[in-house]
DNA sequence: GCAAAAGTGTTCATGGTACACCCATGG
DNA sequence: CCATGGGTGTACCATGAACACTTTTGC
């Protein structure tokens, strides 16, 4: 739990430093064991959880303060961000305001202001990340997708529209290359997409359709060592990726 | 062109009633004499044109906000908005506050903050439209989709940007309910899609596509009057376009 | 009766769905 | 030697693209 002595120093820096009136919140999705997860908070004395977020400096261009807030989580750099949504319901963020009252009257309380929030989703390798919790929190871990605990404030809503966003996103655009490792096997970005979609894929006309999209190149030595026939094992062709994620893949009309 | 004791008076009513740091920027749609248009402003003394646009009120939700300042541009309520992208870099909004820094100091200027601007288009009835200039702008006027003018600020940037989200909404939900008459006839429906797509579309497969979405219902009398073979009259199904919009068409997964 | 607009139909290729079949490996 | 996982192939249907034909109407 916070003292009331770096609850003030907070405030006060915060009120120097960043815009009034806006946040951020990510839902930073990584891929393991044939799981999507997503990395989430728990707040000291608290059982229910929160999406990783943060606040824009005065000068700072929100995609750079995303990624800024994620480097705090996860150590790393360079992520995929997208940005997918606005959420402007001006009662939507008591709860850290609720937390703090009894320390701080409102006009010294930070958290006391209306807070828009921009929402991003992250896909990121899993292995790359090292969860760091913000002062804030106790925890910051990974949660499988399809155990997601409770949440405070809006963060659900949150979480569900990057999710939607998310398999939106299937439709036109490839995935994945933020998410497997370097070389991976077909049935396991398989697994990447059932997770996500929250449903099975026919074996076979997944491998189809994706190696229709021609971004995949198939490495000439089968893995080896498992039981059963071996598996080959694919890459991402980067080229063909970011040109399949620019141009996207086949549009309606 | 405003007067330094008018500008005094707005930013001083702009600092108490608004938050600071956010604006809504609109691109609003309308579909007449078979071709796409959008609304613009332009203004004192100035040949490049601006989106309508405006502030959040310290405690309205933010669509709620784009409601108000679209019923200030248009007199219409109940807008078909669709929120989809935040605008964040902080160089982006010097135009006003250039405009105005010789009247007053920086302290004083609202127009010297730093605004991330929230992007919604709209789709409205065209003729349900009286365009109505701001206290800032001489013209408040439509112009075609084929023929923008040039732009101030990064407005350009946001008009495209609605534009491809328009285009992508397409591919998985119906349109044209906000934009059309109540009833019209099929040719009308495909110029308006041709024109959103800036390409030409074939008649029949048009006619096809569009009833096998079972979105429309069609009139038992053809319209009459003019030359050639009379066309049918169509008119939405509102109950099965409001579901189409929800649950979207084929979902490639 | 001809040009233009509009409704209806046909063909063909493509892409998705649901399968059947074959190969490799460890127990 | 067989269960399991994995690779390849096929039949069928729906959908989209390209195109032909017919109907109506004003000049």
């Amino acid at each position: 739990m916070l003292t009331k002595k770096q609850l003030i120093e907070f405030c006060s820096d915060a009120r120097k430093n960043y815009l009034d009136h806006v946040s951020i919140d990510c839902v930073v999705f990584g891929f393991h064991e044939g799981q999507m997860k997503v990395l989430l908070l728990r707040p000291h004395d608290e059982t229910k959880w929160l999406l990783p977020g943060g606040f824009v400096m005065r000068q700072e261009p929100i995609e750079m303060a995303a990624n800024r807030i994620l480097k705090e989580r996860t150590g790393l750099d360079k992520i995929f961000l997208q940005q997918f949504f606005v959420f402007g319901d001006p009662d939507r963020a008591k709860f850290h305001h609720d937390l703090y009252k009894e320390m701080l009257p409102d006009d010294e309380n930070w958290f006391s202001n209306r807070f828009l929030s921009i929402g991003y989703y992250a896909l990121v390798d899993f292995f790359g990340v090292v969860p760091q919790p913000d002062q804030f929190s106790a925890t910051c871990t990974w949660r499988d997708l399809d155990d997601m605990p409770e949440f405070l404030l809006d963060h659900e809503q949150i979480f569900k529209g990057a999710l939607d966003a998310l398999r939106l996103q299937l439709n036109y655009q490839p995935i994945g290359y933020n998410l497997m490792p370097k070389q991976f096997t077909m049935p396991e970005l398989q697994k990447l997409y059932e997770s996500i979609l929250g449903k099975k894929l026919d074996r076979r006309n997944f491998q189809r359709r994706i190696l229709g999209f021609g971004i995949l190149n198939r490495a000439e030595q089968p893995r080896k060592g498992g039981a059963h026939k071996a598996p080959y094992l694919y890459s991402f062709d980067l080229e063909k990726y970011q040109n399949a994620l620019t141009e996207g893949f086949k549009g309606g009309w």
